[in-house]
DNA sequence: TTACCACCTGGGAATAACTACCAACTAAAA
DNA sequence: TTTTAGTTGGTAGTTATTCCCAGGTGGTAA
């Protein structure tokens, strides 16, 4: 009890299935329109159980809308990540970085300057600690990311959650003209 | 005690001092040759206090040495990560993966075949629980990506570590010719 | 139902971050 | 000093992703 668990298809099902159904209303609460291609790549997305890329996912949306670029796709699962509809799995994605320290430690990354910080955090080293397997899978290791804003970039007014904001659609009010 | 904590500049100062001294007697245990490139790199490694990108430290060594070649930076770390004297601080860096269940959760990822599954972490929930800052950082997230081997993998006897073993160079003992 | 327009899309070109290949070079064993 | 497996540098890919912009369209107001 309360220790690591893989999440059951059955949750899966109806999780994706009432996403499903939220999305044009949520998307109109956004100020975005719903159009056939977000929908596309939101069932898409939601169907999966790979944990697909981008050009996977292009792929799969094709079968049904043959004239959909990839740049869209892209466009698309990126700003489902920026309204929170969707994860980014890959972390730090913007180009390998190197540490020359191998002792154990974590690290921490502020999302406003890309820097990245050594820690140690116990805690996270005894995660899954006199463990051997989890599941039918041997555990070699467990890597942290703590993501933050540092002091410069909290001063400097970066946004907190590391998710730009979107414009708003004007709403057309009896105010104008 | 016991709970996160950067680790100190003073601590970092000798540790570096003791890798480079170490360096030259390790690659000859590893069987590798002491090359004045990869010594370069080693020292422009340990001597980053930033994560340096390939292309970074490929910009400091070449103070020292103009006619480095980039492919030989990222031959060489991608070595040393190998060897065990190095770390590569991007996770699942081939291509972005989404992820549609936006739920919090976290990610086992099979370094033999790249498969990510999700996994419900109650400790890593709870790794930074009621705290909102970390020294001067502003905390948003902590992601945990734990790297296992999947059964499959392991039947299809892929090496355990994810590193791939290196070519020894044969010892010239007094057997042959 | 129509007109409007801010938003959205597709396609090609560009970019960033690697990676493969191979001929020339060199560390280090003998 | 000789030998050679191991190493390097330069060039040419490749892959993943982003930029740009002309043309298309969802959703609001009339």
């Amino acid at each position: 009890m309360g220790g690591p668990a893989f999440l059951s298809k059955q949750w899966h099902v109806r999780y994706r299935a009432q996403r499903a159904a939220e999305f044009g209303a949520y998307c109109r609460e956004q100020g975005l329109a719903v159009t056939p291609q977000r929908v596309a790549i939101i069932r898409a997305l939601l169907s999966a159980e790979d944990h697909p890329r981008a050009d996977q996912i292009y792929a799969r949306v094709r079968r049904q809308h043959p004239h959909i670029s990839l740049t869209t796709v892209y466009r698309t699962l990126e700003q489902f990540c920026e309204m929170g509809q969707a994860r980014k799995v890959t972390l730090l994605h913007e180009g390998a970085r190197y540490d020359g320290n191998i002792t154990p430690h974590h690290h921490v990354l502020c999302v406003g300057c890309q820097r990245v910080f050594d820690i140690a955090l116990p805690e996270a080293d005894r995660l899954l600690h006199d463990r051997e397997r989890l599941g039918e899978f041997v555990l070699l290791r467990c890597l942290v990311e703590v993501q933050v804003l540092c002091g410069q970039c909290r001063r400097k007014g970066q946004n907190s959650t590391g998710v730009r904001p979107r414009r708003q659609r004007p709403v057309q009010s009896a105010a104008q003209s």
